[in-house]
DNA sequence: GACTATTTTACCTTGTTGGTCGAAAATACG
DNA sequence: CGTATTTTCGACCAACAAGGTAAAATAGTC
């Protein structure tokens, strides 16, 4: 016999996981204090998850989902490829920057914690994949952009965007990246499509 | 013989507690975390501090000395005893808000934590009665205000001060109060000082 | 080379924390 | 009211993290 809304219970937790994760990262976060969040004993986390790690993917997952939410309604602006282009890179940035601070760290290093993370990064490039190389091939359709192969293009331009993502885990000082590092991170970004869009425009007559 | 600027050492230390503890509070932050900021072995902090709560207290002493020298400047103004009395409000708000946060806790309470701050506490209450009998005294003598024992009203502005920042402990929910607990505290305690200003003030005539 | 200051490696002890288990409590239904 | 199911918790365990120590190594100076 069911107890009325019992995912309720789920998102409770998920949302204080989230909050703590959020603040803390992973490794400083305890069962205990999220437990305590939401009115519980310890053991009964357990119940819902069977392991922090899972908590934690759980909560990834939900923040990926929500990400990709917001893509497809992004794409399904009526706007040029090379805007939806800028706009896709401002919320990659965003969700990137959630996931380091969702994961922010102690001594653990990120290598550590990417393993975690696991196939949930794999599943999202395979989406960021389909997801770029919809808007290149949209805008070789309508004559936006000059593209001979959207696919390989997409690809090339998810390598590069990763690339200088990496670049802030060399650059870092501290446990949270002080905001300096996004802005760099933004601007390169920005500069990267730009340069990209200027090469694959189709010349104006 | 001495090695070039023994206390430049303390001083990073310091610094790297502090931002530390700042952000994950007292008991999440490791020896570890602090010494590997400052490019040293764990044991070498205990070369310059003796436990990890001397450490604590020294970043806390830092503060306090520092808050101190900031009320004396206030004070030397040339300003009437309600505006260097509301001054005095702010400025002790923004202290608490940062004791907080450098002892913001996990499942450990504010109580365990209070206890390291120990005779710290008991020396700030010693010269903030100092400083507002002061005030207090200076607005009496300047015909500002009509108190007939300054000493004691001084002692009642700090027990009331103080209860209403004992009051966010009981109404926050989450590890980090949030903005609107302080501009509670704010509010409540800038409508005591006018209320107490207006009973102060002689009448003008 | 002697002396002092500073740092590090290796180590110890204790408490924390992820996780489990069995039982109790709560809830729902006939 | 009895039974079944879901949810919760106190007590517990094992592994490891973390505060702290000691001895040795390193660096600087005279």
């Amino acid at each position: 016999m069911q107890h009325e809304q019992p995912q309720a219970k789920e998102t409770l937790i998920l949302a204080a996981a989230r909050k703590r994760f959020a603040y803390y990262g992973f490794s400083k976060v305890t069962m205990d204090e999220i437990a305590s969040d939401v009115g519980l004993a310890k053991p009964s986390l357990y119940y819902y998850f069977p392991t922090k790690e899972n908590l934690f993917r759980a909560v990834i997952g939900h923040e990926q989902r929500a990400f990709t939410r917001d893509i497809e309604l992004m794409l399904k602006k009526d706007a040029p490829a090379g805007e939806k282009l800028r706009e896709y890179v401002d919320m990659r940035i965003r969700l990137f920057r959630e996931l380091v601070n969702l994961s922010a760290l102690g001594v653990q290093s990120w290598a550590e914690v990417s393993s975690i993370f696991g196939d949930l990064f794999a599943t999202l490039e395979e989406q960021e994949q389909k997801i770029l190389h919809a808007v290149l091939l949209a805008g070789k359709t309508s004559g936006d952009l000059e593209i001979v192969n959207p696919a390989q293009t997409a690809r090339l331009i998810i390598h590069l965007l990763h690339g200088l993502r990496l670049r802030t885990f060399h650059t870092r000082r501290s446990p949270h990246p002080e905001e300096s590092v996004y802005a760099d991170l933004k601007k390169d970004s920005d500069h990267l499509i730009e340069l990209l869009l200027n090469g694959m425009k189709r010349q104006q007559h």
